[in-house]
DNA sequence: AAATCGGGGTG
DNA sequence: CACCCAGATTT
């Protein structure tokens, strides 16, 4: 158990040169190889950090390629086209990662002389760069002895150490950062580090952990209680609330579609889409006339594609989706276009109006 | 401290 | 369906 007083000290119970050993020489035989594991280039470790946030690593595999492939350098991402930046990022969510992502990096090429800083301090300012992140590239890419507690990290260690506080709590984070920094190896921090994380993917998992298979059984209190199940302790979130919206897919001139620019800040930001109404603001029957008035155009054939249901962590959408022929288009706005089916598939859209498009193409 | 911000996989 | 994932930022 983790005795902790006021001010966050925590006494760890176990044998700390044992359980390091352990932890390290298992990760050094089972670590699956990775495309970020090449090498230890501080600028590929950083990208694969910021795209392995909340996303497994399987999902970010093909995507890591692809973004070094267009982006092989620092100071290329940080000269790139912001929309091919966000291109590159289409389906893997959570954008402001890659727009931070872009802005930090050309921070550091403005003001470190292109080199990631080995300060902590300096290099935690950036945006985008989190407690996690810091301590992850700095230990990975430089050997510095840094946590960088994740949710791997807080389950496997909340499992050895019996730490019960709820880490749905920001600063239960804290009390697993203390705990590493006593137990991290400044011997081989990147491989400490790795070890913990990947010991929580591939064993010490949220449900069914494979204690059997454990490098670190024997220093597990809650596996010698029995009571591995139950951690970590996390409470639950509320549930999301639904909008429901109709999504026009204007049609002009044959093969010439309304997409339209996300505003700057917020969800999905920046990205592309068909023009969504919320469907208290206008009732199906009253759509002709409503677009007829909006963009002074003349409406034909309404038609009813697939709808979409889409969803987000905190939000669902139902979308219904119409298609309407209509004549040419006035009072386009500046964040509006009219594109081809060819011109569309290089902007950059959420993976709900996605699947809008993949019905334009059938 | 709680809400926001995506998308996919699992049991 | 709920829960989770190599979290950070804003409110």
């Amino acid at each position: 158990m983790v005795k902790r007083n006021q001010s966050n000290v925590v006494s760890v119970p176990i044998n700390i040169p044992q359980f390091r050993h352990d932890l390290i020489t298992w990760f050094e035989k089972e670590q699956r190889e990775l495309p970020w594991r090449e090498n230890q280039d501080p600028y590929r470790v950083w990208v694969s950090e910021i795209m392995l946030q909340q996303t497994k690593v399987e999902t970010v595999i093909p995507y890591f390629h692809r973004f070094i492939q267009s982006f092989p350098t620092l100071e290329a991402l940080a000269s790139a086209d912001e929309q091919e930046v966000l291109k590159a990022w289409e389906g893997l969510g959570y954008y402001s990662r890659v727009r931070n992502l872009q802005t930090a990096v050309k921070e550091v090429v403005a003001d470190y002389e292109a080199k990631v800083p080995q300060d902590a301090e300096q290099f935690g300012k950036l945006k985008g760069v989190g407690p996690y992140t810091k301590g992850a590239v700095l230990s990975i890419a430089y050997g510095q002895p840094e946590p960088a507690v994740d949710g791997n990290v807080m389950r496997v260690l909340s499992r050895i150490l019996l730490i019960e506080e709820d880490i749905a709590k920001v600063k239960t984070r804290k009390i697993f950062e203390e705990a590493v920094r006593q137990l991290i190896s400044h011997d081989n921090p990147s491989a400490f580090n790795q070890g913990l994380m990947e010991l929580g993917a591939l064993i010490c998992t949220p449900r069914n952990p494979s204690c059997l298979l454990c490098p670190v059984q024997e220093h597990c209190i809650a596996y010698d209680k029995g009571i591995e199940q139950t951690l970590p302790i996390k409470t639950k979130k509320t549930k999301q609330q639904m909008k429901a919206y109709h999504v026009l897919v204007l049609e002009v001139n044959d093969n010439e579609y309304l997409l339209e620019q996300r505003p700057n800040e917020g969800l999905l930001a920046q990205m592309w889409q068909f023009p969504m109404v919320e469907i208290t603001e206008v009732s199906e029957n009253l759509l002709l006339p409503y677009i007829n008035e909006k963009y002074q155009t003349t409406g034909h054939s309404i038609e009813k594609l697939q709808p979409v249901r889409h969803v987000f962590s905190h939000i669902t959408w139902e979308l219904n989706v119409v298609k309407i022929k209509c004549d040419q288009l006035h009072d386009i706005k500046q964040h509006q276009k009219t594109l081809s089916l060819e011109e569309i598939s290089e902007y950059p859209l959420p993976v709900s109006h996605q699947k809008v498009y993949r019905q334009l193409l059938e």
